[in-house]
DNA sequence: GCGTCGATGGCACCCAGTGTCATCACCTCG
DNA sequence: CGAGGTGATGACACTGGGTGCCATCGACGC
């Protein structure tokens, strides 16, 4: 036993994600092994792989909250919008709920940006979040092809507009940076 | 020494990635070692992550030649296309060199989309064949944001299209389906 | 033939991730 | 209040990906 107040203590993904952005800062992902979060949360290795499912996930964890938002934006738009408008609304959606983040999105972001496997994970979380929009527009109504691409689209818009609003010498807000990048689509593909 | 033959043959990397293909397809990636794909091809695992980063890279051996074309087509584009349809002429000739390759793409695919980790690998390259399009973009006078988006818009299109050709009931060439999505993009972000 | 050099083998090692079983705290029920 | 059940954790062994290090081998120039 490592830690005789630890064992029972409530909350343990929560105490190992919060050592793993710790360790992840201090030393960075590469040089950081589980076994160091997991004593830090005065756990061990076994019980980290217990709540996550490898050494990447406890980065993204709770990140499906941020599907859910998106889907039921997606949903719940109005009937006789267009694809593309609807899976808009589900950017939107994703861009206000971290508007209140940006701190922690920032840092999340550096973790993330300086390391190729944690990118890829990112990456794939987002091909995911891109499916499930496609999906719920098909749900509207629209076509196979025509749902993957809005999503795809949209998608392809907020990554950029994610990348810009990281940056510290931008000071509008998400949703703001989100609607450029929607209409600079709009704008880009028309041409 | 486990082969005679094979250690001075030519081509260690080239018989590792077949060997590689082989043993994919026969147990699938999960189940295969890279010992065992080491052994086959007449060498050792050591050997192995001398040629190949690791598991997953000898899928994607040799497709830097893609990126390659891609970025010449966007680079040879004339100088009075947008960004949009500059970036399109890359997808164009990407899809020229892969319509070759139907059955290639096909097996390769069918591995990648059987598992998650193969899938990670796909999209990030992707995403670092959309950011060599982005700076060709840019190195053509396009605005950085622009030009990001017009390279995310484009990969988004060819990736649904690719979804779709390799799909054993599509009958056209890979280059009318990714024109078909490139103008559906165009369509659905018009809306 | 002799030394150089790049490619390979062999070996030890670290660490991510898993299967299995024992253990512990808490809860319920008699 | 004590017995048994339950879920979370610890402990341990084990597989396999990936790396560092050095010995070795074969080709090639001299």
């Amino acid at each position: 036993m490592l830690n005789g107040m630890a064992r029972w203590e409530p909350g343990a993904p929560d105490r190992l994600q919060e050592a793993a952005y710790e360790l992840y800062t201090e030393r960075g992902y590469d040089a950081t092994t589980v076994a160091e979060i997991a004593e830090r949360a005065g756990l061990t290795k076994r019980t980290f792989f217990r709540h996550f499912a490898d050494k990447r996930e406890v980065l993204f964890w709770r990140s499906e909250r941020v599907t859910e938002l998106v889907v039921e934006a997606v949903e719940g738009a109005p009937a006789d919008v267009g694809p593309f408008e609807a899976a808009s609304l589900g950017v939107v959606a994703a861009t206000e709920f971290l508007n209140d983040r940006r701190p922690f999105s920032q840092r999340r972001h550096a973790l993330i940006s300086a390391n190729p496997e944690l990118q890829e994970r990112e990456l794939i979380k987002m091909a995911r979040l891109s499916g499930s929009v496609a999906e719920a527009l098909r749900a509207r109504g629209v076509a196979e092809v025509e749902a993957a691409m809005a999503a795809e689209a949209t998608m392809a818009a907020f990554r950029v507009g994610w990348e810009r609003w990281v940056e510290p010498t931008e000071t509008r807000s998400f949703t703001e940076v989100a609607r450029e990048m929607l209409d600079g689509l709009r704008a880009v593909a028309a041409a």
